[in-house]
DNA sequence: GCAATTAGTTGGGGCTATCAACAAACTAGC
DNA sequence: GCTAGTTTGTTGATAGCCCCAACTAATTGC
């Protein structure tokens, strides 16, 4: 196929799946292709089974015809996102357009299970995804796996610590356990996953530059810079948690001194506002630690507030000289730190305001995430979308 | 003009301004276009009098006709590189191949004029540059000044500490001392050009993801991600001078606290060395600290290298959370640091390895920058010349 | 019911890349 | 020295794709 009609197939149908339903007329005017063009783009998207005539009236003017929408076709193709956690799995499938049409979630501990026998548990959970009617007799175009640990640009995960794996090719033996399925497996590091379900459809929503700071039993950050995820030269970018704050601190899992982590990650929250960090584990709702902090702050419990207080000027040390580095237009905090933020926002921005220099108005913003424990799980299948939509355009060919 | 067009066109003459002179078939072959279409832009490009038949001879066969290479037209449109610093200022042009075609440098104390004054001595040198028999009648078509100091994304300088210059409008008091050039004007931060200059034929050649430190009377950063220039959402990245590395430390300038500049700085350094701070002005020559201090420690001073080496451990802490942020390939040590990066490589590597996560043996680098005190001026014509090549692709329709 | 208005389709035209054939220029070998 | 072989560059024909203008379709307002 040409690479100019490939493209502008692909202008048309992101058109479609990210703005909603709409007219050849609106979508000639939103591109700035001619009319003719628009029609034979769309006719050929239609052929090709990806967009529908769509019932949605739309009705911009008050007289003449009335336009004629289209939309993703439903029964068009779907994607997967499948999430492995410390405590769960996950699998959810929507369509091209974001609807999520299937979500399955399975408690289980990874850490006492072997990665092979999670992986096939995995697998038996998305296999079931393509079993259930709305699938039909179709398979999906893409998958891809948030894991909670660095993975590498071939798609291995080096290492999660939280996880007790090292050197887990994720991928392949996901594909070994599909028995070779017909659509392309990606694994990605579920901070970064986060930030783009953000981006997509949360807080992150028209930023071109953030950061997406992910409290769960470490810190990590996704990177989105010019509205995509940046990921590093070798696939490691967001490891904030262990950017340095004191550098003759406690000494940190990770071989360093006085990381972020170490100074304000969960465990240390926790302790400061004094609750014994053992209590975690009796908790199993990932949720637990956020929530439970936000009722004793709300009700006034001093400690509680006090170590909101500490941990909020150590993060935001660490936000500033990220702020300093990068100048993005906000950071957004994400997981136990989001129910929390309004605690966090303060002390914050103090240390912004301080430490970060930028123009007069121009402050890197601090905000809450809003996509909580799902961040993870939707961010895949948003980039598995986006994947498709990208490789969908080149398939009228076929 | 077809923006298809126009991207072949701009193909084609960044390939034989990049890569040199080459003839239409291995035109054809790198750029994977028809032989024909290949012609047929080629001659494009020589009736817009940018390319012209080169003498130079390209021999890849042994039999065959021999291939009449294309090489850019020297007559052709040149650029401007301009840089206002603390004592000097100076004006290189290019051609769009990079080649040097004038250069002046002339030393004032830019802090003890005003800054209209020192925008109208520039605006001097320029128009001399102008006045110069490879000029001809052309005009350049298009100017960068490389300050040191924080460009706005409007091309303001909101300020520049170390010339005492807060909210000057760059670009347009040069539009006004030029008298409404015909051609445009850009400002640029110094460390962002730096990056640019060593990106392009410095220690960054072939590199995608780096960090170029810029150790001048500060300590500023040029983030350059997947082969760009990353500015941030307002043109504020990159302030690596500012990265908190003892949140209780010394208070600096910036209203911080034990920021690195602060505790490695140039001042902080020479100190540590046993030198008075202030003989940094008798100096005058920009290069002085990082020659002198490399002179010291080939001598075997003991107090330069125990200097040395506490410099290098706490830039090295700063490095190492810019490396778990941004994973790039490589960090390259610029200004005064480059002539001592031998005896900083030791300390930063040694914080690298504790403290930043990465894979094994994808760790990053630690480089010196190869282009000493002349970074920001080729950084300020190598900009101006890749815009140029944009925009010439453009021009062919007029 | 008719003018006005907006949406979508159809056929013609022009631009551009591609292809195939050909001309040009050189080497190698007899 | 001449011819076969090889590589480069050009030329004319072809096909694809976008654009334009004219036309049809469907609705509102008077």
């Amino acid at each position: 196929m040409k690479p100019v009609r490939e493209h502008n197939l692909g202008l048309v149908l992101r058109r479609v799946a990210e703005q909603g339903p709409r007219s050849r007329a609106t979508l000639a005017l939103e591109t700035g292709l001619n009319k003719s063009t628009v029609s034979s783009l769309v006719a050929d998207l239609i052929d090709a089974g990806l967009l529908r005539d769509s019932p949605v009236e739309e009705r911009p003017a008050r007289v003449g015809r009335p336009p004629q929408s289209v939309e993703l076709d439903p029964d068009g193709p779907f994607v997967l996102g499948l999430e492995i956690n410390v405590d769960y799995l996950a699998v959810w499938a929507t369509d091209l357009a974001g609807e999520v049409r299937h979500r399955s979630f399975v408690t289980n501990d990874n850490r006492a299970t072997s990665p092979p026998d999670v992986i096939a548990l995995l697998a038996r959970m998305a296999e079931e995804a393509l079993e259930q009617p709305f699938a039909g007799s179709r398979h999906p175009m893409l998958a891809t796996v948030a894991v909670p640990g660095l993975v590498d640009r071939a798609g291995e995960l080096a290492v999660a610590p939280n996880l007790g794996w090292v050197g887990v090719p994720v991928a392949r033996l996901l594909n070994e356990a599909l028995e070779d399925p017909p659509y392309a497996v990606r694994v990605e590091n579920e901070a970064n996953l986060g930030a783009v379900a953000e981006l997509v459809e949360g807080a992150g929503r028209g930023l071109s530059d953030f950061v997406y700071i992910s409290g769960e039993i470490g810190i990590g950050a996704g990177v989105v810079l010019r509205g995509e995820l940046f990921r590093g030269a070798s696939g490691f970018a967001g490891e904030f948690g262990h950017l340095t704050i004191d550098p003759f601190g406690p000494p940190c899992g990770c071989g360093g001194r006085g990381c972020l982590e170490r100074l304000a990650g969960q465990d240390t929250l926790l302790r400061l506002a004094g609750w014994d960090a053992r209590m975690r584990c009796e908790g199993a709702r990932p949720e637990w630690p956020g929530a439970m902090l936000a009722d004793s702050a709300r009700a006034g419990h001093a400690r509680t507030l006090e170590a909101l207080s500490q941990v909020g000027h150590t993060l935001g040390i660490g936000i500033a000289s990220l702020a300093n580095l990068l100048d993005p237009e906000a950071v957004l905090l994400g997981g136990y730190l989001a129910p929390l933020s309004q605690w966090l926002r303060v002390p914050i921005e103090g240390e912004l305001e301080t430490r970060a220099l930028a123009g007069r108005g121009m402050r890197c913003r601090v905000l809450p995430a809003r996509l909580g424990g799902e961040a993870a799980v939707r961010g895949a299948v948003a980039l598995s979308r986006q994947a498709a939509l990208e490789e969908a355009a080149a398939l009228p060919t076929a």
